[in-house]
DNA sequence: ATCCTCCCCTAC
DNA sequence: TAAGGTAGGGGAGGAT
């Protein structure tokens, strides 16, 4: 049995197969809690700092060779010892600590389960082995096309019998090697003008003889006589018969490799091109008169064409589908540019200036960054909306529970949100999707309307650079190009062989940026509510802007009869941005949104269209699943091998719990219901993030790992000012890693791309033990690359990292010290307040430090600056407010950085208090009145300031502007407490009033019966308490105990318990209290028990910021080491050191482990930072 | 039953 | 030479 049978018949072992990989071996969750977070407000500037990321090049289907290694990559820690080898051989280092390779504790219970995996690995290889290199069809990848003869289910088991692959559709994502006809339309001869297309027969025969025979002996081919006559336009199912028309091939090319043409690579592709341009009529293939495969596919000598969608390993995603053992040649370009250590040094990771440079040219890098933005953007707007309406709109339905119930301005109410609530009836929706028509190169020819109507496209190679083998990809493609069958995402070299005389335009990133403004701030005059998707494409609801114009036309002598008003909004729509732009977008609107998409398509390009619901069920039986938002290739083909089909209508008829059974569950639903019409897709529009990441995975070359570790903090620091720029701080980091895989060549056909790769990820708590989040560079840094170590990975083979952010929130740290940049940039550039800050009852000196422990470290870390949030006042008020200067305390002042301290001092001028300003009018760029007549547009005003504060916003780096868009932060937050508690009573339980001022009343009343029953414990070591939400005022004087075992009431036995647990309020230390009452709390409630290996890290958490921890390394350093004697002295006395042949205790060992972790922990860092170690 | 981690997938 | 980023939905399967 093949493989590929195995993989088709068995889930069930697949299943099993998954078990393989185990769930990680490590770290940490650490609470449930869900972060209420604010919506993002800051903008992240795109700019050039950012971060990176891409895409995967995984295998998608998955053959002999690649399911187990890239499938599960923790199977590859079992080579860990040839890896740490490796790094041994480093120049480097280190001790003990600075090995690449997992510290030598902690690595107990993972040794277990790895072991199991690689027992379950062994034997699956062992019933897969066979079919590996068996089957004659191994290297194929087959498409078939129509209906054949053989029938398609045959063809398609043969190809899987003898270890082929079988595609059940293209795709912009699909690689083939050939493809399987009997017969093409015009339409499909054009397309697959320079693929391998062959006959049926050429499986059959090579099935029957046992080998594979040369593909060029079975080419398909038209019969004359048929294509002659009336071919072409013929009737709608109008074909072009084949002709079995075997060649005198030369069998020279058999003798390569099944997949020679898959790797047929750039040699091959030159000598192909002097002797058959592909095309140079100029002139798109549909043109020419002649069998586009007649020159493609014919002629003695000629050697075929790569086909369009497989050859180019290079194109992303293609590589993955490439058998491993095809993929063995290194690109030849990028090993020549390799060899060179000065190139190396300036044009791969190891560069200074790697990520600034990449970034600033990475088209995804700049599409993801302006998504951020826009979605802050429109999530603003609601903002403005909510609080406007408190203000001056009379009794107006706010948006309640995100985008539905507004109000229209028509006369009807739509209701979408409680439709029980009424009277009102439910009305129709109107949802638009409005997106450029070739975004980059639309833009891109405004100033050059020379090349309008010509074939262009937008990549980074200019000229005519690298020929047919650039590997540049084509961000964007115009129509014209479209009709050679060039693709966005496609690579230059392969379109150049498509269309030869292709016109490139470079990219112009400041543009796009400056049009989709433009575009967004239109919409905003129609929408009831916008979704942004991306920089060229919003979700927008237009219901009352319909409803308008029908209204309108009411008083109309034909009263408007037959008109179509949602088409009209859409054309106006069009018109206005056409007019801002110059450039043409598309518009489809529908009732729901997947109607709308898949409407939008239908209007391309340059167009509208309106999909309306009685239309909608023929419309969709014809569609492709892959039309559908959020279904893309692997869905496809999954459906097509168990359906038989990809269409709509078709998938349609199945059960839904068959659908499920093989797509899953929400999968299953969506394509039921898009099937008959129905989707429940909510327009989203100001949901708050939750995550902030940068990757890389281009140009990743490292020789060593001290550059793989420089780099990942570059990274770290790269993730840590995207996360300063949008005022959040994560608790949570996860660190994804792409590496070669065994099987890919060194150089990937992408020039300096990461090629086939295997990927993993592992996750960690990056919180301190008290719970704070963070934004510290170092502390990712030194997370993330004690993460990677763990996984004990030659340098050399890495080609992607990533590091991602998780469980943000906002900082709420009361700490004064805490004001880092971000706060001081807002206060810089902003129009002052509206009033002076009056907060809850504390006016005074809101701010305490505790001197403990934390203030050194807050104004050590200014990166964990959190803004104070002031107390909003009233709910409509919905600026923030800055705290005067008189509010913060002076003593604090000076203990900041000097870089802060004088920025503080220039926000502030003359230490006065900062005067307030008028707020700013509460416009909401949405147009959307909230009482029935009242103003059915908004006025121009309302427009103008929209517009102006969103251009800001996206305005060129160096912009002041992002201070306006500011003025509404924090506004969502504002409590009111109905709780009756006088400040003294507060302060008196260590509660800082300011910051209890702004709890939830929920967290109020939690905090004070924590509190007051705390407080009876004279002791009250304050160990426990809400995360973050209250900030104890510090005690002056109170100093750290002694060593030996102190005594405490161990409620923190319940902390470390109950960390993470669903549901119960998640449990802090309090930085302040001892580490040495957590440990022995810890210690004694779960001696009996090994250690598990999330509180070791927190431990090791604490105790490596207890060191690092800003307030004087001098004291922290003394600290830990008095600490961990201590800690070992508790683990000698019930486990004594054992002996050499003594017998081991189980859970004395674990202990062990884990102290020993600890100190490696805290050992690494101490090194790195102070060049030594702790001498316990 | 539910949570959590580690993926995979999708989109622009 | 090229600049394959990123956020979020979702599912499998072990842990709790
Ligand atoms: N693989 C891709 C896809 C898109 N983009 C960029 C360039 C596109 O111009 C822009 C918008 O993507 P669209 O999918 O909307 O594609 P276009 O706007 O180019 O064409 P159209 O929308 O007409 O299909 O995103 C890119 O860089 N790489
Ligand atoms: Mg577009």
């Amino acid at each position: 049995m093949s493989f590929s049978e195995y993989l088709d018949d068995d889930d069930d072992f697949l299943a099993a197969l998954g078990t393989v990989n185990l769930p990680g071996d490590a770290a940490a969750a650490t609470d449930n809690n869900e972060d209420p977070l604010s919506a993002v407000i800051k903008t992240e500037t795109p700019r050039e700092s950012g971060v990176a990321g891409k895409k995967r090049e995984r295998p998608l289907s998955m053959t002999a060779e690649e399911v187990p290694d890239a499938k599960y990559p923790r199977l590859m820690e079992e080579d860990r010892s040839v890896d740490v080898d490796l790094s041994v051989e480093q120049p480097k280092t280190s001790g003990e600590f600075e090995v690449y390779g997992p510290s030598k504790f902690g690595e107990f219970g993972d040794y277990f389960r790895r072991r199991r995996a690689k027992l379950q690995i062994q034997n699956s290889q062992l019933g897969g082995e066979g079919e590996k290199t068996g089957g004659i069809f191994s290297g194929l990848a087959i498409y078939i096309n129509g209906r054949t003869e053989p029938s398609v289910q045959d063809l398609r088991k043969l190809i899987i019998q003898h270890g082929g692959e079988y595609h059940a559709f293209l795709d912009r994502h699909s690689m083939i090697t050939h493809i399987i006809t009997c017969a093409l339309t015009p339409a499909k001869m054009k397309e697959f003008k320079q693929m391998k297309v062959v006959t049926p027969q050429w499986l059959v025969q090579s099935a029957k003889e046992g080998k594979l025979l040369p593909w060029r002996n079975f080419i398909f081919r038209v019969a004359p006589e048929t294509f002659d006559g009336a071919p072409a336009s013929t009737s709608a199912q109008g074909s072009i018969q084949a002709t079995l028309e075997p060649s005198k091939a030369d069998s020279v090319e058999r003798n390569t490799p099944p997949d020679s043409g898959l790797y047929a690579g750039k040699n091959r592709t030159k000598i192909q091109n002097s002797h058959n341009p592909p095309n140079l009529s100029g002139k798109p293939p549909s043109k020419p008169r002649a069998n586009p495969f007649q020159s493609a596919f014919t002629g003695p000598k000629k050697l075929p064409v790569e086909p369009l969608y497989t050859t180019d390993a290079a194109t992303k995603e293609a590589a993955d589908r490439i058998p491993s053992y095809a993929a063995h040649k290194s690109n030849p370009h990028a090993e020549r540019a390799m060899k060179s250590s000065e190139w190396r040094a300036a044009h791969t990771s190891v560069s200074d200036n790697f990520i600034d440079g990449f970034y600033k040219n990475s088209r995804l890098h700049h599409l993801s960054t302006w998504k951020a933005e826009l979605q802050n953007i429109v999530a603003q707007a609601h903002e403005r909306l909510d609080s406007g309406e408190n203000t001056d709109g009379g009794d107006s339905t706010s948006r309640t529970g995100g985008v539905e119930g507004v109000s229209m301005h028509g006369h009807e109410l739509v209701v979408t949100s409680r439709p029980e609530k009424g009277k009102e009836v439910q009305q129709d929706r109107y949802f638009m999707h409005c997106d450029f028509d070739s975004f980059f190169v639309a833009a891109g020819l405004v100033d050059r309307p020379e090349l309008k109507g010509k074939a262009v496209v937008v990549c980074h190679s200019q000229g005519g650079q690298g020929g047919t083998s650039s590997t540049s990809e084509i961000a964007s493609s115009s129509y014209e190009a479209r009709k050679f069958g060039i693709k966005n995402g496609m690579s230059l070299g392969q379109a150049r062989k498509l269309c030869p005389q292709i016109q490139t335009i470079p990219y112009e990133f400041e543009r796009y940026k400056e049009y989709s403004l433009k575009f967004y701030s239109t919409l905003f005059e129609f929408a009831d509510d916008l979704q942004a998707v991306s920089v060229d494409e919003a979700l927008v609801e237009v219901t009352s802007e319909v409803a308008k114009h029908r209204k309108l036309a009411r008083d109309l002598p034909d009263r408007g009869i037959a008109r179509d008003f949602a088409k009209e909004v859409a054309e106006a729509i069009r018109d206005r941005v056409r007019a801002v732009t110059n450039c043409e977008i598309s518009i489809g609107v529908s009732s729901n949104i997947m109607l709308a998409r898949l409407a939008t398509r239908k209007a391309k390009p340059a167009g509208s269209f309106h999909l309306r619901a009685e239309d909608a069920e023929n419309f969709l039986a014809n569609v492709d699943i892959t039309q559908l938002h959020g279904i893309g290739h692997s869905v496809a083909t999954k459906a097509q091998e168990k359906f038989g089909s990809i269409k709509l209508g078709e998938l349609g008829q199945q059960k839904m719990h068959d659908l499920c059974a093989l797509l899953g569950k929400k999968t299953g639903e969506t394509i039921w219901n898009a099937a008959r019409g129905i989707d429940s897709t909510k327009l989203e529009s100001d949901k708050p993030r939750k995550s902030v990441s940068c990757e890389i995975n281009f140009g990743i070359r490292f020789e060593t790992q001290e550059q793989a570790e420089k780099f990942m903090y570059q990274l770290a620091a790269e993730v840590s000012t995207k996360l300063k720029k949008v005022s959040l701080l994560g608790r949570f980091l996860t660190l994804k890693i792409m590496k070669r895989h065994p099987s890919a060549p060194i150089e990937p056909p992408k020039f300096l791309g990461h090629g086939m790769c295997e990927s993993f990820s592992k996750s960690i708590d990056i919180a301190g033990i008290d719970g704070r989040a963070t934004s510290d560079e170092r502390i990712i840094g030194e997370h993330a690359w004690r993460l990677l170590k763990g996984f004990a990975f030659d340098p050399k083979e890495l080609r992607g990292i990533g590091i991602q952010i998780l469980k943000l929130e906002k900082p709420s740290d009361t700490s004064v010290a805490s004001m880092g940049q971000s706060v001081l940039g807002f206060v810089k550039g902003q129009t002052s307040p509206e009033r002076p800050i009056k907060r809850g009852s504390s006016p005074k000196k809101p701010i305490i430090i505790d001197d403990d422990t934390d203030d050194g470290e807050s104004a050590k870390k200014p990166s964990r600056a959190s803004p104070i949030r002031p107390k909003k006042e009233s709910p409509q008020k919905a600026d923030i407010i800055m705290p005067t200067f008189s509010q913060i305390d002076p003593n604090v002042l000076n203990e900041l950085p000097p870089n802060i301290r004088d920025e503080i001092a220039r926000d502030y001028p003359k230490g006065s208090t900062r005067s307030p300003s008028p707020s700013k009018p509460k416009t909401s760029p949405f147009k959307k009145p909230l009482s029935p007549q009242k103003q059915a547009t908004p006025g121009p005003s309302t427009k103008l300031a929209v517009r102006s504060r969103i251009t800001a916003q996206l305005a060129p780096k160096g912009s002041s502007s992002i201070a306006a868009k500011k003025s509404t932060l924090f506004t969502k937050r504002v409590i009111k407490s109905g709780l009756h508690v006088t400040d003294a009573e507060l302060r008196k339980l260590g509660i800082d009033p300011t910051v209890f001022a702004v709890l939830p009343e929920s967290d109020q009343k939690e905090q004070l019966s924590i509190y007051r029953g705390a407080s009876k414990q004279p002791q009250g070591t304050g160990v426990f308490k809400k995360r973050e939400k209250v900030v104890p005022i510090g005690r002056p004087g109170s100093k750290k105990r002694v060593l030996p075992p102190p005594k405490a009431k161990f409620a923190e036995t319940q902390a470390l318990v109950q960390k993470g647990r669903k549901g119960a309020p998640e449990v802090r230390f309090d930085k302040v209290s001892d580490i040495q009452d957590v440990i022995k709390g810890w210690f004694e409630g779960f001696a009996d028990e090994c250690p598990r290996q999330k509180d070791i890290d927190h431990i090791a958490n604490f105790m490596v910021e207890c060191v690092t921890g800003g307030s004087g390394s001098h004291n922290g350093l003394g600290k830990a080491t008095s600490t961990m004697r201590w800690w070992k002295i508790l683990l000698e006395r019930r486990w004594p050191q054992r002996k050499p042949g003594g017998r081991p205790h189980f859970v004395g060992e674990a202990w062990w482990d884990a102290f020993g972790i600890v100190k490696d922990r805290v050992n690494e860092v101490v090194k790195s930072r102070f060049g030594g170690k702790l001498s316990v």
